[in-house]
Formats: structure tokens, sequence, C-alpha cells
DNA sequence: AATGCCGATCAATCATAGGA
DNA sequence: GTCCTATGATTGATCGGCAT
């Protein structure tokens, strides 16, 4: 109890969950990004309208994502072949082909 | 709309995808202290946890004036014990914060339709 | 060539939410 | 209620680019 953090002003560190199709959303947008999961300035003024939540608030979730990922690539693959999976048999049709995600469990 | 830290993956040919990308193995250099002098923690670890003192002061710097001459940010790293260098990011790094904070107030505005 | 700032991001940590 | 993990937010510091 030294230093300690005057955290307790920090009342807006009052966190609430993000809904779970906000969190779907994020998902299928870093899943089917995952060669770059950098949204463009606009891409998260739209990820931020359509889960209702701030520009700041999807960049905290990119930051975490990416460096979450990271930390154990062996169980996020698994989301990620997941997402994956899901878009693939979803969006046989959708209009996407450019270059979709592409995990490989193998490694 | 510009920026991508790390450009895309391989993808050449023949292989179906890469398991993993470039930006999953960017080690950004563990540490390595500020600009110059180094003083390395227990394992590394250099971000330096500010005191309640040392961020009052550059909470009350910040009010008087956003940025800082050569000569005052000498002064203030020379009272709070910090290297100038940490000034300089601490200001640059409260100047980022309240922008995002103008910013996310702006686009709420625009966001609550009530006008009528 | 050197130094500062910006914008974005990283990486570690804080504090709480949610589940067992 | 206790304990542990998931997750949103904060922040000192880094990276690349650009300006002075």
């Amino acid at each position: 109890v030294m230093i300690l953090r005057s955290r307790f002003l920090d009342a807006r560190r009052k966190r609430r969950n993000f809904s779970k199709q906000a969190t779907e959303v994020l998902n299928e947008y870093f899943y089917s990004h995952l060669s770059n999961p950098y949204p463009s300035e606009e891409a998260k003024e739209d990820l931020a309208r359509q889960c209702n939540i701030t520009v700041s608030q999807v960049s905290n979730w990119f930051g975490n994502k990416r460096i979450r990922y990271k930390k154990n690539i062996a169980k996020a693959q698994e989301e990620a072949n997941m997402y994956a999976a899901k878009k693939a048999a979803h969006g046989a049709l959708g209009g996407m082909s450019a270059n979709p995600y592409g995990l490989l469990p193998g490694a | 709309s510009i920026s991508p830290p790390s450009s895309v993956a391989p993808q050449s040919n023949g292989a179906p995808a890469p398991s993993t990308y470039k930006w999953m193995h960017t080690k950004r250099t563990q540490r390595p202290a500020v600009p110059k002098k180094k003083v390395i923690d227990e394992n590394g670890t250099n971000r330096t946890n500010f005191t309640t003192h040392q961020l009052t002061e550059l909470e009350k710097e910040f009010h008087t004036a956003k940025y800082v001459n050569r000569t005052r940010r000498t002064e203030i790293a020379n009272n709070l014990k910090l290297q100038e260098a940490q000034v300089k990011i601490w200001f640059q790094n409260r100047r980022m914060k309240e922008k995002k904070r103008e910013k996310e107030k702006a686009f709420l505005a625009r966001n609550s339709w009530d006008s009528n």
C-alpha cells in the first residue's frame, strides 16, 4: 500500500462486457483479416457503429485481441478455424474472395 | 486508412496459407529502456511506474502548458527525478490522451441524434 | 544529421465481470 | 462467499513517418 495507484479515481474503469453480438462482429472481422488484423480508422468507425461501442473501444478490443492471440496461438487458432469454417459455410455466396483467412492447425 | 505496421503475410503459392503471420511475431524490443540511459529492472521490464506525486506535478504542468520547452522540461525532470525523455514522452502521451477524449466526446455528440 | 511530435500500437498491469 | 479465468481499460514506452 505504498505507492499504490490512486486507481480508485479511475471510476471510469467500471467495465461492462460487450454484448454477445458485438463480440461476434469483432471476432468475425478479426478472423477474416487474420493476416493483417489492423482495421483502418473508417473500418473502426464502422465496427463501432455496428457494435454500438466507441471507436476507442474498438481499438482497445483489437489491441487486446492481437496481444492475447499471440500469447496463445494454439488455443486462439481453434477459435480462428471455427470462425473460418463458419464464414466458409455461411459465405459460400457472400461477396468476398480476395484473400480470406487461411489457417493451418498443423503446426 | 493508412499505417498498418506490418504488411500482409507471405502467402506465396502452393501452400494453402500460413498458420502464423508477421504481426504475430512482432516482438517490440522487450523494454529497451527509454532513449539512452539504461537501468534494467529485475528482469528487463523497464516500464517505470510514476509515483502519484510525479503524476500530480506533471498534470499541474500540463494544465499550465500542453507543450514544454527544453529548459522547462529539464527543470521538471530534475524536480521529479525523471529522465527528460520520460517527461517528453509523458507530455506526448498526455496530449494524445486529451485528444482521444475530445474525439470520443465529439463522436458521441454526433451519435446522439437529439437536436429535434 | 538530430530532435520533437503525431498516430498507432505494444506489452504489462489493473480491476472488475462471469463462471465453477 | 471464494477462487480463477476472461476481458475492457489504462499507460509508459516503441515504431515508422514527417516536420523543423
